[in-house]
Parts: structure tokens; sequence; C-alpha cells
DNA sequence: AATGAATGAGTTTTCATTCAT
DNA sequence: GATGAATGAAAACTCATTCAT
């Protein structure tokens, strides 16, 4: 007999499973087969709750980025100042909750999948738009005009980052990549 | 006796076939059928130069790092301030020449390759490495000890506008991307 | 549910048209995909269930040993004195049941498959050992120390017969191969 | 300008050179382009000469089989008694000039080629008639009636000693393999 | 709800064979 | 005679997806 509510329960768990299996194989090129038996539910269910491989792959997406708003979110709750604004956004990219070498590679591999897949493209679009604005927003205070501008050179040095700590031989470094960011932004504000 | 000297021509071909291939279809999920079809040869043929699909791939990347360092170097040989220098390298990574939609997708798709296979990887560490020494000494003469940090913090500035470029909806803005940089480097540095 | 408990039927199926595959074409030059034809699945089962060509091989070679074993078995247990133990095993080898044409057309394969394949050598080895090894004790009580020189030529023999019965242009006659070995083994031990 | 002559010698290469690499591989899954590499000519030559590569095979059996008969010969013209001659024939067939592990392979390969190949058959027939029809002859003198009969279970004593020993862990031994022939002849015959 | 049996399309890879030069 | 460039058919194998139960 099914159990009532496992609905949920298996959703999670095959999103977990196929972050994970993203990080271990490194690549997209990952079998709904291997997903499901990491979640520990046979390959038919996957495709039952998701639809399909590449719907399977954006549920995960979507998690990884919800995770990451939420992050950004509480730091933001907690500033007063613009400048502490545009750190709590940057804290966020880089907090221990999203930056771990499993999640790094989802992100990087999404970012590639948005340039064949039109519903990966939407995707990165909406979230690209809310960094960039949540960070023109912060920015506006503190240097009018140029906020737009920095908020673009701000975002592709975090992007960037990503990219080369993904690509590292050791542990990604949270802390090392937040400091690159905030010692850019602090220059360019002038503080 | 057959047609002699063919070999550079088909491979040349191929490595062509093979990097607009990547950029029609955004992903490495490129047949070597249709790769060769593209290059107008039989599949047989690109397997007999080139060993396998990896291979071709990775001869293509090859290709495209050939035509980067052959950019910067031309760059720098007209560069006599150390300012200067800096600019060369931003502008080589920035040039017509590698700033194609076809050669930002084969960039992009090649960093996330890097995560899944060992020579993949082996090459962008060649790539990344020559990158970094490059900046590097272009910076010790205006920031001194800070230049290993500042090198680090523009590349990554760098193949963050790469992936936004790559991402973006309209034809890559390479003139845009390179005054990002400049613009940053001016500002780091002090000028 | 799906249908369960069908593997062992599928494996009998594939295993089964596996030898006659080899028995129509006469080489190890079968496709998976006509002997999942025969079989009356798809190519893809049939790699799902043993994995690989090699594997779907070696199972049927399994299966005609098993069989081959099961015969010797049965004539051994009927057997009283050394004779009739030694005819027993030479009995066994020429039993309809494994001296069809399919079967013989498998064990000549086999035996060259096990020149060129580790997986086959191992498997042929253990076949071979056991053969002398039953012979050689059936023989001990008979010729004492010659025992095992003389189980090493019956052995020789019976294989001998195998390829000539094989290559001949008419059905398997087991009866006269049969009839030679023991005509052999009786001259040999001076009955 | 092509020298004059050449053909013979380009053929004897190539023929080496199948035998050499169906010992290398222990079957028949040679390819022309490996036997023609090893030759030192090209693939197409090898084309030239024979055909195809079914031709290349049967040449090169046909040239193994002209030795095993010369060696025969040989034996057969210093021999007075008929269980002189008889021996003859068996010393033939384990004399090191057929009697290498390449050879042998070779051997093995063809007879169960023979199964499925038409050519390899007819080939193969001739072999076996003239090798039948010399024990025959040969023994006719000493058994009588029984010669036929014989000379079958000689044949195949012989045939099944070449599996064994091309199975065989170590280097052939063709002296073992000749002593088990001679014995079983001497004991048959009543010597 | 959940399974896992089953399919078959799609891809890489290998090679005998052909042929222009 | 001789080359080796080029083809293309054939085969193994993988996997997303479907579906009966």
């Amino acid at each position: 007999m099914p159990k009532l509510g496992m609905e949920p329960i298996r959703r999670a768990a095959l999103i977990d499973a196929t972050i994970a299996e993203i990080g271990a194989t490194g690549s997209l090129d990952v079998t709904v087969g291997k997903i499901a038996r990491r979640a520990g539910v046979s390959s038919g269910l996957a495709h039952h709750y998701f639809g399909g491989k590449e719907d399977i792959l954006l549920a995960a997406m979507r998690h990884v980025m919800r995770e990451y708003a939420r992050e950004v979110l509480r730091g933001l709750q907690h500033s007063d100042t613009p400048l502490e604004r545009v750190e709590a956004i940057v804290k966020g990219s880089f907090a221990i909750s999203n930056f771990r070498a499993d999640t790094i590679a989802a992100w990087l591999n999404f970012y590639v999948l948005a340039l064949s897949s039109a519903s990966a493209r939407r995707l990165h679009r909406i979230y690209a738009a809310r960094l960039r604005s949540n960070l023109s927003h912060a920015f506006r205070p503190l240097v009018g005009d140029r906020a737009e501008d920095l908020a673009a050179r701000t975002a592709a040095l975090i992007d960037g980052l990503y990219l080369h700590q993904g690509l590292a031989q050791n542990t990604p470094d949270g802390e090392g990549a937040m400091r690159h960011v905030i010692q850019f932004v602090e220059n360019e504000v002038g503080v």
C-alpha cells in the first residue's frame, strides 16, 4: 500500500540525487537510472514525478536557485547600509550551502545547458535578472548611475570565480572568492 | 599515388566544422557524423585522422587556444608600457577572432568538459596558467605584490564576461566586454 | 507491478538462441541483434541481462558445459566398475544432448575463442581440468601410473573426434565417435 | 620504377605476416591493414595481390599445408617399413616447421573457419582426405581391413593433440605429442 | 503509487574495399 | 606496380521512455 504524502519526499530525494550525480560525473551525461537508484526509487518513478530527464534537471536547478535566493534574502534582512546589502548578496553567492563542489558543478553545467535548451535559458534569465536587479538596487545609493554597470561587472566577477573554483584542484574556497569580490566592490565604490 | 597532402586540409576542415557544430547546437552533444558531413567527409575519415570523438574535440580546442595565444602575442609585441601589456592581453581575449558566438560556445563547453575529462582538464590548466602568468608579469611593475591577486581577479572577470556574453541574447559584444575589464583594471591600478 | 520473474526465462531463451545462431553461421561472428531477434526480444534486452556480447557467449558456453557435466554425472551414478566409469564419461561426451551440430559448432568456436579471450580460456581450463581429472580417477584402478597419460590421450581423442564430426558433411554420428573411443580405451587397458 | 619480380617476394611476406598476425591475436579477427603493415606494404597492395581478406587467409593456409606436405614427403622418402611410414606421417605433423604457436593458431582457426566458409571447407577436405589416405596406405600392410578405421582414429588423435597443445599454457611440445601418437599406434598395431 | 521489463533510436567505432593518382 | 585517402556498411552498446501489472 502506498504511503500517503510520499510524493514530496520522493521528489526531494530525486533532486538531491540529481545534484549529487552531476557532481560525481561533472557533467549532465547522467542517466535517469543512476539518479533513481541513488534516490532509492525506480527509474519509472522518476519519470512519473518529473516527466522526463530535462524536467528532472530543471527541477534540480530550481531547487539550487531557491536555496540561493533564500540565503541572499536572509542576508538582506540583516543589512542596514547599502554596502552591507551588496555584501549580503555576495556572501549569499559563496555561502557554503551553495558553494559545494556538487552545487558548483550543477551551476556550471546549467549555464552551458542554457546555450542549447530553451527552458534552461528561460530559467537562467530569471536568475540573472534577479541577481542584476538586486545588485543594481544595492549599488544605486552608493554610485548612482554607475549602478547598472557595476552590477554587471560584479555579477560577471562572481560567475567567473564560480568557474575558477569549480575547476580548481582543491576544495572550493568560498571565503577567498568572497573576499575577492568584496575587495573589488569596495575599491569600485571607493570605501 | 593517391592525392598527397590531404591530411592537413582535412584536419583543418574537421576542426572548423567541429567548432561550427558546437556553436550551432550549443553543446558537446554533437555527433561525429554531423561534424564530418559539415566538413564534407565521411565519419570514418574523422576517426581515421583524430582517433575518436574526444580527440576531435580536444584538437578543436587546441586550435582555438592557439588562435587566442597568437592574438595575445601580436598585441604584446606592439606594447611598450606595462599598462599597454595588460590591455593587450585583455584585448586579445575579446578580439573578434576568438569572440564569436561559435568560439564562445566552444570555450564554455570546454570549461565544463574539464570537470569530467582528464585530458580536457589538463589542457585547461595549461591555458589558465599561461593567462595567469601573462597577466601577473604585466601587473607586477604596476602593483608589485598585489600582481598575483589582481591577475586572478582579472582572469575571473574575463571568464565571467565570456559566460555572460555567451548567454546574452544579442551578438557577442567584444568591445563592451573589453571596456568592462579595462575600466576595472585602470581602477585597480589607480590610473 | 511489472511481469515478474521474466529474467530466467529471457536468459534461457537468449542462451538457446545464441547456440542456435552459432550453429547456423558456424562462427562467433554472430550479432547480438540476430540472437535477440531469434529469442524474440530486443537487442537492448540482451545487453540488459548479460552486459555485452562476450558475456552472452560465455553464458551460452557455461550452459553447454553444465549440460555436459550433468550428462556425465548421470552416467557415473549408474557405473560400478572402473571400466564402466570410463565409458560413462565417454558416452556423456557424445550423448545426443551435447552432440548436436549446434552444440559442436559452439564447442569448436569456444575452443578457438580461448586462444584470444582470457575469460574463455579460464572457462576452458576448468572444463579441461575436470574432464582430465574424471578420466584419470577412472583409469587409475585399471592402469595405475599410466592413468594420467592415458587420460590425456583419451581427452585428445575425444576432442579430435569432435573436430572431425563437426566438420563432417553428414549429421554428427555420436554412436560412431563413441565406439572409436571405447575401442581405443579397451585396447589400451587391455580388456 | 617498380622492381621486377617483386610479386613473389611481396606475396610471401604477406603470407608470413598473416600467420604471424593470427598467432599474435589468436583469432581471424585480424585486419588486412595490420597484416599489410607487418609485411611492410600498403593495404591496397594486399588486396591487389590476393583479391580480398578471405583470399589472403586461404593463401596463408595453403602455404601452411604445403609446408606440412613437404615435411611428410621428406619423411616418407626415408622410410622403408610400413611402421616407419606411419611414423613419418606422424612426425611430419609435429615437426617444428609446423608445430609453432603461430602455425597451430592458424590451423585451429582454419578448422573453425571451415564451418562457415565454403572455400575453407573445400581446402580442409583436401587436406583431411590426403592425411587419411596417407595413413590408410601406411596402415594397410600392418592391420589389413582395420586400416581405414585406424587411420581415422589416428587423424583424430593428431588433431586433438593440436587442439590441446594450442591451448596449453607452455610452448607447444611437439616431441611429447608425437610420442603420444606413436605409442598409440604401436599399441594398436601390436608392436 | 510503484516497479522494472522491454524497446528501439541514436552514436561511436572499426574495417574491408575501392580508386584516383 | 603501389599508395594511402576515402568511403560506408555493420555492429556493439547506451539510455530515455513507455507500459503492463
